[in-house]
DNA sequence: CCAGTCACG
DNA sequence: ACGTACGTGACTGGA
C-alpha cells in the first residue's frame, strides 16, 4: 500500500504564498488553488500512491492545544484571499475522488500523524507538507515531502538525519527547547537551534535532561535557562507532540480514490478559468455535457471537397489550421452547421478566394491576422466586414494567454450546440457564432467597439503585411562582425582566467560569483536568493577598481550581442535574405505589440559597438530605410491625460522637456542647468512614468533616498496635474476594478484588492503606467494604419516593415523615400489630436543604423 | 523549467 | 518591518 496523505491548510499556504496573484475575470482569488492541483498533481504522478487523504484542519482547539490555547492564539488568521478558496479546494478534490479528512477538534497534522502512525512494514506512507514539525513523523514506513519554495524536498529518516542530525522523534526534544514562534511554543528563552542541536545530540531528551540535570556536563548560564524554564519546556514538550490518536477513519481501503466526477470537476474548472489544468487532468471539456452552456441545437461536422458545396450566407464564421503559412484546412460555420475543406485540390486558394473576395459576405474570424498573410501570399484581397474573436477577446481581456474560440467559448460561457469532431478548426467553428454574440455584447456593452473594429482588425491587416514583408539583412556582414566580437571574446576569456588565477565558466554567475567574491574577496553587495548578485549594476561599481570585473562587464556585452545577435540572427534568415518575426497582437497586457523568433525589438543601440549591428538591417538595391520615431510620446500622453497646464505649456513651447523638469525640480532657470542636472530629471520623469518610488529613483540615479525623495516631492509640487492625476486614476481602478487608455483599452487590477503590501503596491503603479502606455500603444497602431492606407492608396511601392513602440521602419524605392519621411510624421502627428501636439521625426538611409538620424 | 542576466521601448 | 519602476524576449547554467 502507498498511502499519499497530505496538509491541505500547509499546501494551500505555500500554494498562496508561492504563486504570484491570480483571478478570475470577476475577481475571485485562485492562486492558492492552482499552486494547490500543481503540487498535488506532481507527487500524484511521482509516487503513484493507491490510498490518498486531504487533511485540513477543522477549526476549534484539538485537547492538545485546548488547555493552552493562549499559546496558539496568536498565529495569525489566513487572509481572506487565501480563505475563499480553501472550499473551492476541497469541493474540487471530491470531485476528482480523493476523500478530504477533517475532525472536528483536531489539526490536519493531528490527521498526519494518525495515518503515518497506522503505515507499518511494507504500508508506506507519503505526508507531504509544508511545514517541519511533520518531520517528527518520519519512521521506517513514513517519509516527509516538504513543499519549500524551491521545491519539493524528500526526507527520509537518512536526510533528516543528514540535516538536524537527529533521529525524528527528537525533532519534538529539539522544539521544546528552541520553541517556534510561528507555532507560539516558548521553548527555553535563549536556547536556540545550535544549543538546542547540541544537547539533544549529546542527552537524547528533555526529559533525560531534567532528570539528570545535576549529574550532567551542563553548567552556568545555561544551566539556570534551563532549571528556570523547566516547566516551559515540559508544556512545550506536550505542545510540539503531533498526536497519533484522531478520530478517523481507519480502514484504509475507505481512501482508495474514487472515479472523477466529471461533470463537476469540469464545472469546477471552467468557474475557475483553469482551462490548462483540465487538460493536465485529462478531461476534455468538449467531450462531456454541460447542462447549463449546451444548446439542444445539434449540428453537423460536414467534411466537403469544395467550396461549391458550400450553401449561401451572410455572415461566415472561420476558422482555419495552417501548416508552414499555408491553410491545410479550413472550417466555415454558417452558424447552423459547419463546412470543412481540407487542402487536397490545386483550386482550394482560387475557390477560398471567391469566399473571402465577395463583399457581401462578412467575416467573424478566429486570428484574422494569419488569414491575411495567407491572403497577401495569394495575392487575395479579404473584402466585406471582417472582425475577429481572438482581438475581441484580448480587448476584453488581456492578462490570458489562450484567445482560441473553444477556449474563449468556455470563459464567457458561450452556448454551444452540440457536435463532435476531432478537427481543431472545426471545434473552434462550431462555437464561434454563440461566442462572437457573447462577445460582441460584451464589446459593446464597455464602449470597445471602435477599438475592435477601427483599430486592432485593421492593424492584424498592417501586422500581417509586415510579417510577410520580413526585413533584409546583411547575412555575410553579421557572421563577420560575429567572427570579429569572437576574436575579443577569446581575449578576453583569457585576461579573465589570468586574472582569477584558474579557469571557469563566466557565464555561469554562481561560478563567477564565486571566483569574485570568495577567491578574490571583492566587497559583495548582499543580493538575489541563491547568492551573489553578479548583475551589472553591482559589477558596474567594482569595475573602476578591479579590471577583472571590467573585463567580465565587458566579456558579457560581447557574449550577448555574439550569442543573441548575432548567431541568434542568423538562424532565422530565410533564404532570400530576410528575416521575419512573428508580430504578436494579443501578448502585452498594456496593448503594445511584441515581436519573437527573432525579436527585432530589441536589435542594440544604446552602446556603440551594439548599435553596429544595426549596419547589418539593410534596404535592398534601389531602396532606403525610412524611419520615423515620436518625441516623448509617453510624457506627451501623461501631460494630457493628467491635463497638467505646465508640462502642456512645456510641450507645447517645444521646449526640451527633461531640461524644464531639471529646472523645476532644482529649482533654478532652464539656462544654469547642467547635464547632470538633466539627466537626474530625465529619469525622474521615466519613474513618474513607471509608478516610482524614491527608493528605486535613488538606487538607479545613485543618490540619497532623501534627496530622491526630493525630487519627486518637487515634481509633483510642480507639475501638480501630474500629483492629482497619480492619486485619482488609482483610486478610479479601485473603484472600477480596471484602467483604461484614451481608446477604451482595458487592463483589470485585481491586486488592487490585496491585502499583501507589494502586490497592492504592484497594482498601484501598473494603474499608473499603463494608461500610459496604452494610450501611447493606441496611438501608434492608429498612426499605421494610416500609414498603411495612404502608402495603397497614393500607390506607394514603399511598405511598413517593422514597429519598435514608438518609432516606425518603411522599405522604401529611393525616389520614394523624402515623400514617404513626409508621410510618416504627417500621419504619425495627426493620429491623435491632445492637448499636448505629437512630435515625430523621419530620416532615411541604407540601413537601420543610418535612417535611425541620431 | 526557472533564475539570472541583459537587450529594447 | 519589508521591498521597492512599467512593458517585452532570448540565452545560459543548473536543479
Amino acid at each position: 500500500m502507498r498511502f499519499l496523505v497530505i496538509d491541505g491548510n500547509s499546501i494551500a499556504n505555500r500554494a498562496f504564498y508561492g504563486i504570484k496573484i491570480l483571478t478570475t475575470k470577476d475577481g475571485r482569488f485562485t492562486n492558492a488553488i492552482q499552486g494547490f492541483m500543481n503540487i498535488f498533481l506532481s507527487l500524484k504522478n511521482e509516487y503513484n500512491p493507491d490510498r490518498v487523504a486531504i487533511a485540513f484542519d477543522l477549526k476549534a482547539p484539538t485537547f492538545r492545544h485546548e488547555m493552552y490555547k493562549e499559546y496558539k492564539a496568536g498565529r495569525k488568521g489566513m487572509p481572506d484571499e487565501l480563505r475563499e478558496q480553501m472550499p473551492v479546494i476541497k469541493d474540487l478534490l471530491r470531485a476528482l475522488g480523493y476523500q478530504i479528512v477533517e475532525t472536528e477538534g483536531w489539526e490536519a497534522d493531528d490527521i498526519l500523524g494518525t495515518i503515518s502512525a497506522a503505515c507499518k512494514g511494507d504500508d508506506k506512507c507519503f505526508i507531504a507538507t509544508g511545514d517541519r514539525d511533520s518531520l517528527q513523523l518520519i519512521s521506517d514506513s513514513s517519509v516527509v515531502l516538504l513543499a519549500t519554495s524551491k521545491g519539493t524536498v524528500y526526507y527520509d529518516k537518512a536526510k533528516l538525519f543528514e540535516d538536524y542530525g537527529v533521529e525524528p522523534y527528537q525533532m519534538i526534544e529539539l522544539k521544546a527547547l528552541q520553541g517556534d514562534s510561528s507555532d507560539n511554543i516558548p521553548g527555553v528563552p535563549g536556547v536556540g537551534p545550535k544549543t538546542a542541536g547540541d544537547l539533544i545530540k549529546k542527552y537524547t531528551t528533555v526529559n533525560y535532561i531534567y532528570e539528570n540535570i545535576d549529574s550532567l556536563d551542563i553548567r552556568g548560564t545555561l544551566k539556570d535557562k534551563l532549571i528556570n524554564n523547566k516547566e516551559q519546556a515540559l508544556l512545550s514538550h506536550t505542545l510540539g507532540t503531533i498526536r497519533t490518536d484522531a478520530p478517523i477513519e481507519m480502514n484504509f481501503d475507505a481512501y482508495i480514490p474514487a472515479d472523477i466526477d466529471e461533470q463537476k470537476a469540469i464545472k469546477i474548472l471552467t468557474s475557475l478559468e483553469m482551462y490548462k489544468l483540465i487538460e493536465k487532468i485529462g478531461l476534455n471539456a468538449n467531450n462531456v455535457e454541460i447542462e447549463e452552456l449546451k444548446s439542444d441545437k445539434t449540428i453537423a461536422i460536414k467534411e466537403i471537397d469544395s467550396f461549391s458545396q458550400l450553401p449561401e450566407g451572410e455572415e461566415v464564421y472561420i476558422s482555419a489550421e495552417y501548416d508552414d503559412g499555408e491553410i491545410s484546412v479550413i472550417s466555415v460555420s454558417l452558424c447552423e452547421d459547419v463546412y470543412c475543406v481540407h487542402n487536397s485540390s490545386f483550386v482550394f486558394a482560387s475557390d477560398l478566394a471567391h469566399l473571402l473576395e465577395n463583399e457581401k459576405i462578412s467575416k467573424v474570424v478566429d486570428n484574422v491576422k494569419l488569414l491575411y498573410e495567407w491572403a497577401f501570399r495569394h495575392g487575395i484581397e479579404i473584402k466585406g466586414e471582417v472582425t475577429d474573436t481572438m482581438l475581441a477577446g484580448y480587448i476584453l481581456n488581456p492578462m490570458a494567454s489562450d484567445y482560441s474560440p473553444t477556449r474563449l467559448a468556455a470563459e464567457y460561457a458561450a452556448v454551444t450546440p452540440h457536435f463532435e469532431t476531432d478537427i481543431i478548426c472545426a471545434q473552434n467553428a462550431a462555437v464561434m457564432p454563440s461566442l462572437w454574440a457573447k462577445i460582441k455584447a460584451q464589446i459593446e456593452e464597455n464602449g470597445q467597439m471602435q477599438l475592435l473594429n477601427e483599430i486592432e482588425v485593421p492593424f492584424a491587416k498592417v501586422l500581417a503585411s509586415m510579417e510577410v514583408s520580413g526585413f533584409l539583412v546583411d547575412r555575410e556582414g553579421i557572421i563577420a562582425y560575429g567572427e570579429q566580437l569572437q576574436g575579443k571574446i577569446d581575449t578576453l576569456i583569457s585576461e579573465i582566467y589570468d586574472l582569477a588565477g584558474e579557469e571557469f565558466n563566466i557565464n555561469s554567475p554562481k561560478q563567477l560569483g564565486e571566483i569574485l567574491f570568495v577567491k578574490l574577496g571583492l566587497p559583495a553587495r548582499k543580493k538575489t536568493k541563491s547568492g551573489f548578485s553578479t548583475s551589472a549594476d553591482v559589477l558596474e561599481d567594482l569595475a573602476v577598481s578591479y579590471p577583472i570585473v571590467e573585463k567580465v562587464l565587458e566579456y558579457r556585452m560581447l557574449a550577448k550581442l555574439k550569442s543573441t545577435y548575432c548567431e541568434g540572427l542568423v538562424k532565422e534568415i530565410a533564404p532570400d535574405g530576410r528575416i521575419r518575426s512573428t508580430l504578436s497582437q494579443t501578448e502585452t497586457r498594456t496593448g503594445r505589440i511584441s515581436s519573437a523568433e527573432p525579436n527585432l525589438q530589441n536589435i542594440p543601440v544604446r552602446t556603440p559597438v551594439g548599435k553596429e549591428m544595426r549596419k547589418f538591417f539593410i534596404a535592398p538595391d534601389g531602396c532606403k530605410l525610412v524611419d520615423a520615431d515620436y518625441s516623448q510620446i509617453e510624457l506627451r500622453v501623461l501631460a494630457h491625460i493628467a491635463d497638467d497646464k505646465a508640462m502642456i505649456d512645456a510641450f507645447n513651447n517645444e521646449m526640451d522637456i527633461h531640461t524644464v523638469t531639471a529646472s523645476q525640480v532644482f529649482n533654478m532657470p532652464v539656462e544654469f542647468v547642467t547635464p547632470s542636472m538633466r539627466s537626474k530629471a530625465k529619469a525622474v520623469n521615466f519613474g513618474i512614468v513607471y509608478g516610482i518610488g524614491a527608493f528605486s529613483l535613488a538606487k538607479d540615479i545613485k543618490v540619497t533616498r532623501k534627496e530622491a525623495d526630493s525630487y519627486i516631492k518637487g515634481y509633483l509640487h510642480h507639475y501638480s496635474g501630474i500629483d492629482a492625476y497619480m492619486q485619482s486614476v488609482v483610486e478610479n481602478a479601485k473603484e472600477n476594478g480596471y484602467v483604461s487608455t484614451l481608446f477604451g483599452r482595458r487592463r483589470a487590477l485585481p491586486e488592487l484588492t490585496s491585502s499583501n503590501f507589494n502586490t497592492r503596491g504592484f497594482g498601484e503603479r501598473v494603474a499608473r503606467n499603463m494608461p500610459i502606455q496604452g494610450t501611447a500603444a493606441d496611438i501608434i497602431k492608429i498612426a499605421m494604419v494610416n500609414v498603411y492606407n495612404r502608402l495603397k492608396a497614393e500607390n506607394f511601392k514603399a511598405r511598413l516593415i517593422m514597429q519598435v513602440h514608438d518609432e516606425i521602419i518603411v522599405e522604401a524605392p529611393d525616389d520614394e523615400a523624402p515623400r514617404v519621411e513626409k508621410l510618416l510624421a504627417e500621419e504619425m502627428e495627426k493620429a491623435c489630436s491632445m492637448k499636448v501636439k505629437l512630435i515625430a521625426d523621419a530620416h532615411s538611409g541604407k540601413t537601420w543604423y543610418e535612417a535611425k538620424g541620431d
